[in-house]
RNA sequence: GCCCGGGUGGCGAAAUCGGUAGACGCAAGGGACUUAAAAUCCCUUGGGAGGCGACUCCCAUGCAGGUUCGAAUCCUGCCCCGGGCACCA
């Protein structure tokens, strides 16, 4: 079976790929069993989107970078299962549908297809046997299941809600999926509209909370986690009450309670429910016409900031609750309904927007802090901060003046007191009265889950006129996706299978009688929110996953993937493990102990786009080069985690240095080596530990680097790089390589091991250990530096101690000029690294 | 505007508990081999100055300061690039 290697004395990455794909699919290489491991290790990666276009450059660069560290951690010794799947429903998807005019249902298998076949080409250490497709009834029959699960919980509610509109998908967008302050992120220049809709949500804000705790017990990507706890956007402060004329009064969240003394006006958003009722007689129309003219107004115009300020006069007032005054109720679309109580209080002299919207109509501007005593905080102007002491006289800040490190003025008993302090202070005073309470608000909103296309799973409820939405019972799961031909949205705001009365007419569950079914499916990020779960069970018909298994596998030991999922697919999915969790369905709350974000390709500094013309198609390059080279290229390219320049150029420097390894291994091959040479034995080692090192941490790069260095370095030191007749390699010297070489390039190191006369497949074999002792020189070079300045280099034993060092060190010719005879006043040594003279 | 990253040779990048800046690779130039080319191998390659030469010195990690025996690395201010959020009270 194996080639002899004087028949095929150059490396051919096609014959040797080709070679090895067809053994690991006979031996089941890649295949784990599930209940005999011993010491299992799920390596996860984000299943793709499968795309017409096909398999991308960044989606390769990803997968290898996943499919590096699961090798790895299988020649460390652990039972490592690296399944893989198709993320196939959703508005991507049908999109394309549209577009090219086919149905869905047959376009999105052949292209899953196509998926499937590069993907192997790239030689992942995939076991397929356990591929998923978020489209296969038998997968979204747990969605759907899983949707069951959540409305007994009282986790999904149907409700009205303003939600935002893309006239171009002719959908719904969860709030996640608006971008750039109000445009679609399908379709960057359509703007986002508002419709009033009855939409499925799903409760998260009850876990935000839990969310955002135990955000600092995971070991994730601190940019990650960054951006989850900002989104979810956690504010501390406190609810201030303005009593009204009506019975209600209106409640206002801050988080500058201490500045109360300064509001001289409140704003309530126009969709407020007291408007109505408070609103004078006399300006009935001009609010009238105010709020009509923002509920016809999109999310944009609403949402973009640093527009002129609008607003009107209610002609009601509010009492201020520390002032005890009458403040005006205006209401203005800067406000928003959806955070805190839809109010605020007005404080211009400390808020940059009340201010502009005091300005704009001219209301009061009261100031109500100072800066502190030392004069500090910005707006104090320049001369203030040139004064060391100012003195009693405190300079007028620049106003608004929005510090927290100023003290309260015109606040009557609080005067003088730190904002800090007065926060607190001031609520407490408040809530005596029953005026305040101390607040946290978070950013977050409930998900909102339906949607009003064809290409997803369809929402499991059947609408009863007598017994309201009932969940279609777990027996009567999957409901099918009615192959219709005509699955087009329209503008009417309901799905297209609203238009399939043969499919929607059904009794209800409950009392039989005729019901409607939900003809909303739901978003695509409820199908990615589990499947993890469903990896190891793929093989089971009557679960959605295995408590045995499960408690085996999961959670997910490594997860890599992107960062565009920060805060969408990430955040959904904790929020389901927890749902799972409470429910007494998984044995633990966090699905991915370990989360790593990859860095994105971009080509010649720039994003790869097609309009941009700059799409680099792996294909190509790995028919001329071979998927080992391609992928030891992808990463070589910089940090992993960072990303790189694709530049076609650099890749031959990759398929050289496998060819060196090549000649070396060929050169072990034809004879003894004889024992090896200790200054080359150092060399390996220290390879190993960077190695080892570099891999644990994703440092792919460096980690070549290492080994290229290495052999540069064998093949100096065995004449191999000349070309020296006769030259000879010990094996001992080139096989560690050839382990750590295999994650990278792992076709080429199956070749390599198996001509260096080795059974069975390299990842059988065990990773290197470097020898401490071994990885150290006896001999180091010691620098010598006068004033800081490197002024010579010594060759020294280890060890030395700082006498010893600066007596040699003033030995030396070059040193010594430097020193010039002056007196040493001081030597500072780092053992093994250098020493410094003072002098 | 706010929050994260990041700015180092011709290029991709190394080196961050402060300790030889530019590992590794690409590209370029010169040479060897060859009828020739490709491939391969050897040498040179941050900038400047001096020396026939082994070499020697100065400058250099976005900009300006600071701390330190010593700064790409720490601190302060600023400029630029990428990403996230954005009237969130």
């Amino acid at each position: 079976m194996a080639t002899d290697p004087r028949q095929n004395p150059a490396y051919d990455p096609a014959a040797v790929e080709v070679k090895w794909q067809r053994l690991w699919e006979e031996r089941r290489t890649n295949a784990v069993d599930l209940r005999a491991a011993a010491k299992p290790y799920f390596n996860l990666m984000m299943f793709p989107y499968p795309s017409a276009e096909g398999l991308h450059v960044g989606n390769v660069f990803a997968f290898v970078g996943s499919d590096i560290h699961g090798r790895f951690r299988r020649l460390q010794g652990w039972d490592v299962f690296e399944p893989l799947g198709f993320d196939a429903f959703g508005i991507h998807s049908e999109n394309y549908a549209l577009k090219v005019n086919q149905h869905p249902g047959r376009l999105i298998p052949q292209n899953i297809v196509n998926f499937r076949r590069q993907l192997k080409r790239v030689g992942l250490m995939i076991d397929w046997d356990h591929e998923v497709q978020t489209i296969d009834p038998q997968y979204y029959q747990w969605t759907q299941w899983i949707f069951v699960k959540l409305f007994e919980a009282g986790l999904a509610e149907r409700r009205q809600a303003p939600v935002n509109w893309c006239p171009e998908c002719k959908t719904v967008l969860a709030n996640e999926q608006v971008v750039n302050g109000g445009y679609c992120e399908r379709h960057p220049d359509t703007r986002v509209v508002q419709r009033f809709l009855a939409q499925w949500f799903f409760k998260i804000t009850r876990y935000t909370e839990r969310l955002l705790e135990n955000l600092k017990t995971l070991d994730w990507s601190d940019s990650t986690r960054t951006m989850q706890a900002n989104w979810i956007g956690r504010s501390e402060g406190a609810e201030l009450v303005f009593e009204t004329p009506v019975s209600e009064p209106i409640r206002v969240y801050t988080t500058r309670p201490d500045t109360i003394f300064g509001a001289t006006y409140v704003v309530l958003a126009p969709e407020h429910p007291l408007v109505e009722r408070l609103t004078a007689t006399d300006r009935q129309t001009q609010v009238k016409a105010y709020r009509e003219r923002v509920a016809n107004m999109d999310l944009v115009a609403r949402r973009v900031g640093s527009k002129d300020k609008t607003g009107v006069f209610t002609g009601a007032y509010a009492r201020n609750p520390a002032t005890g005054e009458a403040v005006p109720i205006w209401i203005a679309d800067y406000v928003l309904m959806e955070y805190g109580s839809g109010a605020i209080m007005g404080v211009p002299a400390h808020d940059e927007r009340d201010f502009e919207f005091a300005r704009q109509f001219g209301l009061e501007i009261r100031q109500v802090v100072g800066p502190g005593a030392g004069g500090r905080g910005p707006g104090t102007g320049e001369a203030a901060a040139a004064t060391p002491d100012p003195g009693p006289r405190t300079p007028d800040p620049v106003l608004p003046f929005t510090t927290w490190d100023g003290v309260l003025t015109n606040s009557a008993q609080f005067d003088g007191m730190p904002c800090r302090d007065a926060v607190r202070a001031i609520t407490e005073w408040l809530s005596q009265r029953q005026l305040a309470k101390s607040q946290v608000q978070y950013r977050l909103h409930d998900w909102c889950i339906s949607r009003q296309r064809y290409w997803g799973p369809p929402i499991p409820v059947i609408h009863c006129a007598a017994c309201g939405p009932v969940p279609v019972p777990e027996k009567d799961l999957p409901v099918l996706l009615p192959p219709i031909e005509d699955f087009r949205p329209d503008e009417s705001g309901v799905s297209p299978l609203a238009r399939h009365e043969e499919w929607y007419r059904v009794p209800c569950p409950r009392c039989g009688k005729l019901g409607r079914r939900e003809t909303d499916v739901s978003d695509t990020f409820l199908d990615s929110a589990w499947y993890f779960l469903r990896y190891p069970s793929t093989e089971f018909v009557d679960r959605a996953f295995d408590a045995e298994l499960t408690r085996k596998w999961l959670p997910v030991s490594t997860y890599i993937g992107g960062n565009e999922h920060a805060v969408l697919h990430l955040m959904y999915s904790r929020f389901i493990t927890m749902v799972l969790h409470d429910l007494k369905l998984l044995p633990f709350e966090e699905p991915y102990v370990r989360f790593r974000a990859h860095g994105t390709i971009v080509k010649d500094g720039a994003k790869m786009s097609k309009s941009r013309g700059n799409v680099v198609v792996p294909d190509d390059h790995i028919a001329r080069w071979g998927a080992d080279t391609f992928r030891m290229y992808l990463m070589f390219l910089g940090p992993y985690q960072e990303g790189g320049d694709f530049r076609d150029e650099g890749i031959a420097g990759i398929r050289r240095f496998l060819d060196k390894v090549w000649g070396a291994v060929r050169a072990a091959q034809a004879g003894d080596g004889g024992k090896p040479d200790r200054a080359t034995l150092t060399k390996l080692h220290q390879a190993i530990r960077k190695v080892t090192e570099d891999i644990e941490e994703l440092r792919y790069n460096t980690a070549i680097a290492a080994m290229m260095e290495y052999i540069n370095a064998l093949r100096d030191a065995t004449g191999l790089a000349t070309s020296e007749p006769g030259a000879r390699v010990t094996p001992e010297l080139i096989e560690p390589i050839i382990i750590m070489l295999a994650p990278l390039a792992p076709h080429f190191a199956e070749e390599c091991w198996e001509r260096l006369g080795r059974r069975g497949t390299v990842f059988d074999g065990s990773w290197p250990r470097w020898d401490a002792g071994l990885a150290q020189e006896s001999q180091i070079e010691l620098v010598v530096q006068v004033n800081g300045r490197v002024r010579g280099r010594l060759q020294v034993t280890r060890g030395m101690t700082q006498a010893q060092a600066v007596e040699r060190a003033l030995a030396d010719d070059a040193v010594r000029k430097f020193v010039g005879g002056k007196k040493v006043r001081k030597a500072v040594y780092v053992e093994d690294r250098l020493v410094n003279l003072v002098v």
